[in-house]
DNA sequence: CGGTAAGCGAGACGGTACGTCTTGTCTTATT
DNA sequence: AATAAGACAAGACGTACCGTCTCGCTTACCG
């Protein structure tokens, strides 16, 4: 029995260049910012083609795309402490956390695209988005098993606290720090907000 | 003594031309979306020249700017019910209706441009945002003055609200109807969602 | 009474860019051969934009054959001594002194491109051979005239004579010098060749 | 004693890729032309890597080169009859006849290589040219053994005719037909022309 | 019969030129 | 002075072909 993995026919692709372009892809993010992120530059770079750059990406939102996701592979942990407010202040901070510099261009110019572009706005949401979305549905799906909170809230909270983010991120109406990933934790899991009021 | 008022020198600013670009930013906008908004096209459009276009708008993002406010200042009404579950989903319906197509592209342009440079971000933020910001702040600080819920909720709430809208935008995520904003409505002003619970 | 010639709209031709841009061709042609002789390399050289380049030469042969016909108009003088194998002899010495290594490597140039493209060929064919074929037409057509040859031998001379230049130029078959000019006078006009023979 | 002719090491040259690559070629040229005729659609057509194509050719021009020769080698006959314009004339429509469609396009594509490339034309010039003009230096030897023509007469008469027809090949400044057969036949040997009125 | 030395197909690679596009500046004559 | 027209420099875009390379597979022969 040999393994159904049969290698293709010809050169296989260069993990090299895969590697080179990708970092060359954050290097020049953080260097430059979204400006002097262009595919010329990321080849030039990355001693590679551009031939090889669009063979293996058609553009240059999916470079950034698979470089951000790469470097997120630092797994921002899902936590599970039984307390929903709990588990989303750790989540958010984690998320907080990856937040660097470099990210945050990345980010800026993930979102510029998608936002120019429906194509790339499905692109950004079917490949990055929703691995995010994902994470936090998991978490939040605990505290609708527990009977915390509906179902429905769940999922209108996922748009609730990422739009939040990329809102701030976008138009910088605001930090994205611990502060924020607290609050936001505790206004969507919510001991303060209208529910005591409610009560009463 | 003359009129304080002095009238610069030289042929006035053609009002005629201004017109014709921010009407032709809408119809862009409208017709191509925002890949096809570049200032060639906007000077061809207006049959106003490149140079007229540079000369009182410094780049594209002014034009968008300016044409949306001149499009957007139809103010949605600010609902006071006594119920804030109530103002809020009017006020969401309302937000939702001005949300044609012609807008929703040129928002789609704001967000792109927005996105790739801080200093438009901030100028966005500034310029737009704020208004609506207010607008939502004035419904919400009812609920406060009410004790329906803290300020420090209020004010997230605004970021939670818009960043939803945005981020449905921009990544079409899901769609900015009334389903949207009466959910929205619920979710934030909360019979639903972890409050209940709470109380048990 | 103005001049009916109305200068037309907008920013005048650069002629400065003009000029560059046929000094740059010929500098290239005569430093780095028909290889070195791309559109990228004209503009850098130039100091012009690709843009003005392909705004004024669709394609590099027109910008090759402008220059060329610049260069080239230092018109070949029409001898006429009332001897056809004279005058013949004067003008193929001409040609050959207009021949300096640039021109014969633009005329390399020229005929690549001619041979790689039919629509090329034609192009060449009516905006450049066609003045040197008139030149030559009407040497022989005095010839004609005196009676000395026919009208159908002295047009396909010309095809011989010419050809024979282009086949030697691109083949590099033997020199054009005025060896050449001579024995191609002497053989088209013919005191040599079958006719002594023809006689007895 | 072993044989001289030993047979080398490894699996012997394919003559199924030699035959296919050659094919491919005549075929590529009479569908396309010199333009779309690259090495890259060559080895597609006949199923053949760029690797093994770049193996045996060094060039684009060798393999047209050879695929010329084995279709060209159909050696035009060399007509006797005693009379040089009957030879010529013959001669002349045989040449004519074997310019079908595709080699007339193999020929567009050689030319435009030696015009581009002075290493090509010298390897055109000493690989093809060569029998060619031998072939018609033979049959114009005769015409000298028999004291019609000079012998430097001859010499130039090869130039004039090859370089007419591939004048009037690259440049299709006129046909290339039996009727210009005969006119350069007579031309040539002469019974029109000076000759006439040089006795009288 | 198993080892060794090519040839071969597939196809990725670095490189270079192509021709197009958009941006923002400039230079005219006209209004 | 502002305008319409439009030329200009700059430089990224995505495509195409070049000639080289790296694989695994396929012939041959040779010991």
């Amino acid at each position: 029995m040999q393994p159904p993995e049969t290698r293709p026919l010809g050169r296989p692709r260069s993990e090299r260049a895969r590697r080179a372009v990708l970092d060359a892809t954050l290097a020049l993010a953080e260097e430059e910012g979204p400006a002097g992120l262009n595919m010329e530059a990321i080849a030039r770079r990355a001693n590679v083609s551009k031939e090889t750059l669009y063979r293996w990406w058609r553009s240059k939102t999916e470079v950034v795309l698979e470089a951000l996701a790469e470097r997120g592979q630092r797994t921002i942990p899902l936590p599970d402490t039984g307390s929903l407010q709990d588990d989303l202040g750790a989540f958010l901070r984690a998320t907080v956390d990856s937040a660097d510099p470099t990210t945050v261009r990345l980010l800026h110019a993930v979102a510029a695209a998608a936002a120019a572009d429906e194509a790339v706005a499905h692109e950004v949401r079917d490949r990055f988005l929703v691995t995010r979305r994902a994470a936090l549905g998991q978490l939040l799906g605990r505290a609708v098993a527990r009977g915390d909170i509906t179902s429905s809230y769940a999922a209108l909270a996922i748009d609730l606290i990422y739009g939040c983010l990329w809102y701030r991120l976008i138009f910088d109406v605001g930090p994205l720090d611990y502060g924020w990933a607290d609050e936001v934790a505790d206004g969507i899991a919510g001991t303060q907000g209208p529910r005591d009021v409610t009560v009463g």
